[in-house]
DNA sequence: CGACCAGGTGTTATCGCTAACATCGTCGGC
DNA sequence: GCCGACGATGTTAGCGATAACACCTGGTCG
């Protein structure tokens, strides 16, 4: 009778191939001191057998797991979704898995909690996807030794953190409308509490003061394409708003929307620079300026920042930044005359 | 001299609380057989030691992880990410763990790879989110006995399936616009491998045969604001087109743009319906009118299917689907006079 | 009142792997 | 021609949990 019920264990594969458990065990994590022939016997047996180790009991005996956990908020927001794709592909990529644990809301329990479970499968590494103040804070409780990074976190933190450069993205975008000869720009935020709107808050006023331009105040609203159209309805009542920067590109859509009711053209009255670049950016009406974050370089830093921390304990170089590039379409012009 | 360096086992727990780690095991698993004061002892010791069980260790013993891979898109499209969102949620709720492969495009090896890569980390199921024809090919290169739950996949194929009903969906929108006292329907769809698409021409095509009207061509896009708005300058200059279904919300603002540009207003020249609800839908101009999937439904779904494969290894009733429901806004009215 | 049963607990084996040490040729140096 | 070094392999001992079984108690029953 065969054991038709057991998957091919290493012994079995060190029975067919003639050898102990131990050499198909070098053969497997590429061992130096193992004669050729022997391991191409190994790996064909490995083949024969469609043997694939059994990571639980390498985990067990090395203390190490190839997971990766991260913590994300369970939204559908443009910049966190791209994110979270953009990091599990490049983890892939480099042998880890990842194990995502969603939360409702960013508040420091829940964060907590989602740590907590991320410790117990004793994952290799944690990142949080902290854009909020509250989700900030609750990184104060991880304790020290689990390697953590916090993307689009707080910069004023001292963990190790990997963004987008918020300030320059709006920096830009800010210039771009002075530079096509708006007086001033104004500007629709994110909620307050987001370091990305923060961020942009701040690239926005030091544009205009580098310019020496008026600074206007800040309009708040959260993310949502309703309290842009909320804002814009205010903007398109103010004859003297020909430029308006919004915190992303919802936002924008909803300017855009609350001008054209009013009978405001863009971008032949009103100026309009979004965020993001959403993929139907291009395609609003009239198709959206905006500034394009690099998620794939985001990722791409938070992983290596991660397992330098694994592999090292620390790391050079905690706080890294990703600058955005701005996209030109058809929503910047010259103010009216 | 402490052993700082590791971290507590059973055995520590067992001599701190005077009893054998069998006990200790006991009490973590909730066996009956456990004396009330003891299991007290036992829950005080690992609280005090900050005891978490090893998985790996678990997992060797048992065979069994609780683990549940996911394969999917790296896109950021709307039906798709917020699936994996809700399944996320929904698995965790459950205790399980979700790691998630992704995948750059649906095609056979990619799926292939990626499923043997949660294959290899011995994942107790298997979710693929297969929205086209290619990545439900792939699916039949699965080896049976691993439990896997296809969702938006094939609705011909045999494999459990949980899909969002996109024929009712579809029939509905079709049904509203019709009833609105337009005499057929206009129809730009998403890409004809995509059984999403399908679908929704299907249940398109069923409400106006069941109305007697006139089917008319079904124009070809994929979901891009780009091709809708490719698809809407044909429409805009045909004068009998006064009712559009698209088969999503981005087709949808792309068939509004070119609308407007047109001179054509929505909904008093022709009136447009969607098919997604994504966020911003509600702030097109005009708020658009669309169907809403419920996608924490097909999530808990999916997830019962699956725990019901992996308990008892087969499942009554494999083939779910989760009815959408209508969002009127204001895209739809009469047809002009 | 002794046998039997069941509840509560401990003992031992085992899962599949890696680390550490042991073994055994073979080779070059003196 | 003997010996230490080294390359290639095997042997043994865990990692930390669960499963299976053994072992004590009492209490119940004939």
């Amino acid at each position: 009778m065969e054991k038709t019920s057991r998957e091919p264990a290493m012994t079995d594969v060190a029975r067919l191939a003639g050898v102990s458990h131990q050499t198909v065990s070098r053969v497997l994590n590429n061992h130096p001191n193992v004669r050729e022939q022997t391991r191409l016997r190994v790996q064909a047996a490995i083949k024969e057998l469609d043997y694939r180790p059994n990571r639980a009991a390498r985990a067990l005996v090395t203390g190490k797991t190839q997971l990766i956990g991260v913590v994300a908020q369970n939204s559908t927001l443009y910049g966190p979704a791209s994110l979270l794709s953009a990091f599990e592909e490049a983890a892939g990529g480099a042998g880890f898995a990842v194990s995502v644990g969603r939360v409702k809301v960013l508040d420091r329990d829940s964060i907590a909690a989602a740590v907590e479970r991320h410790r117990d499968q004793r994952v290799a590494g944690i990142v949080v996807i902290a854009p909020t103040s509250s989700a900030a804070d609750a990184l104060a409780d991880v304790p020290a030794g689990v390697p953590l990074v916090t993307v689009d976190g707080d910069p004023d933190r001292p963990t190790p953190l990997v963004t987008v450069d918020q300030a320059v993205g709006a920096f830009d975008a800010t210039k771009h409308l002075l530079d096509a000869g708006h007086d001033t720009v104004w500007h629709v935020s994110g909620p307050a509490d987001w370091f990305d709107a923060a961020g942009r808050v701040e690239g926005w006023r030091s544009a205009l003061e580098a310019a020496g331009a008026e600074v206007p105040p800040v309009m708040a609203a959260d993310w949502s394409a309703a309290s842009g159209y909320r804002a814009g309805q205010m903007l398109a009542r103010m004859p003297e708003v020909t430029a308006v920067f919004c915190s992303n590109d919802h936002l924008a859509l909803g300017v855009l929307r609350a001008m054209s009711e009013r009978g405001k053209k863009v971008p032949h009255d009103v100026s309009v620079v979004g965020f993001d670049d959403v993929s139907e950016a291009a395609y609003f009406i009239p198709p959206l300026t905006t500034v394009r974050p690099d998620f794939a370089a985001v990722a791409h830093e938070t992983l290596g920042l991660l397992l330098e921390q694994i592999s090292d304990g620390e790391t050079t170089r905690p706080r890294r930044t990703v600058a955005p590039s701005l996209v030109k379409r058809e929503s910047v012009g010259p103010p009216p005359r």
